[in-house]
DNA sequence: TTAAGTGCAAATTATTTGCAGTAAG
DNA sequence: CTTACTGCAAATAATTTGCACTTAA
């Protein structure tokens, strides 16, 4: 069921080519799994390792922080800082709220369109905004 | 300079006292330095056992951890997420956005009043939100 | 007293790095 | 060919934990 199929690799290495990167076998395992459904995709190391793994192709764990790095690197990706113990990766390079699911450590994106700031603080003297990252955080509902 | 005056530990100890926490000469140390000057702080482990050492207390570096552990739990502090190396903890415990300085790694509060969110993105079904963490990343003013 | 707190050093967890071997341009 | 990439195992960095000792209530 998690056949790849020539269009996901075609993806991937579209999507590689987009940037300055070689594009090795593993880094084409990886950029397949990453983009190869067309969605955007929210991954921590252990996950695409585990994705890749499973995908029957043999690609190390420092690999795969590497291309992560790499990928970053290349503005294939942005790094999301949600949870302390670990490092997330997002392929949305757009600036956009995320969800983060507490239970089960979970990313996804939220819908940017339905996010309206209006007012944000000034900042202060000499500095500039960078980026303004929001989360929200989701729990199972209660009531 | 960074003498310590009978009332900041008595800030300290108020502060303690409001919560269930044991009040053990490390724990009103730690607390007179995230307290004493009535202000809100932001500390990383770190950044309290290198202040707390140079007040001249004796504490350890695992105890410092757990102190912050044990503030948290009591509802005191909260801990912040905002650069995957470490933890920062905030004794502001009202929802509010924060300022992250880029450079200096450092966490200051943004005012709330500053910030207008008018429209959130709708949770996922079951789901209901559980906390919305703005951090609005700071750089130096490049022009 | 007595359960909770503390200090140390060892253990964990997530991530990075050195280096010899492999592959892309 | 030549330089970048990869894998492995060892090195780091932040944080946690086991356990004997101390202390607040």
């Amino acid at each position: 069921m998690t056949q790849t199929t020539d269009i996901q690799i075609q993806r991937g290495e579209a999507w590689l080519s987009t940037a300055d990167v070689r594009p090795t076998r593993q880094r084409v395992a990886l950029a397949t799994l990453l983009v190869g459904d067309g969605h955007d995709s929210h991954v921590t190391a252990e996950s695409l390792f585990a994705a890749v793994c499973e995908a029957g192709e043999k690609v190390s764990l420092a690999t795969v922080y590497n291309t992560l790095r790499a990928f970053c690197a290349a503005g294939l990706m942005q790094e999301v800082t949600v949870d302390g113990t670990r490092s997330y990766f997002d392929t949305n390079m757009t600036e956009h709220p995320h969800f983060f699911w507490e239970k089960s450590g979970e990313l996804t994106d939220a819908p940017a369109d339905q996010l309206e700031i209006t007012r944000l603080p000034e900042p202060p003297a000499g500095m500039e905004i960078a980026s303004v990252d929001v989360v929200i955080r989701l729990r199972a509902k209660s009531s």
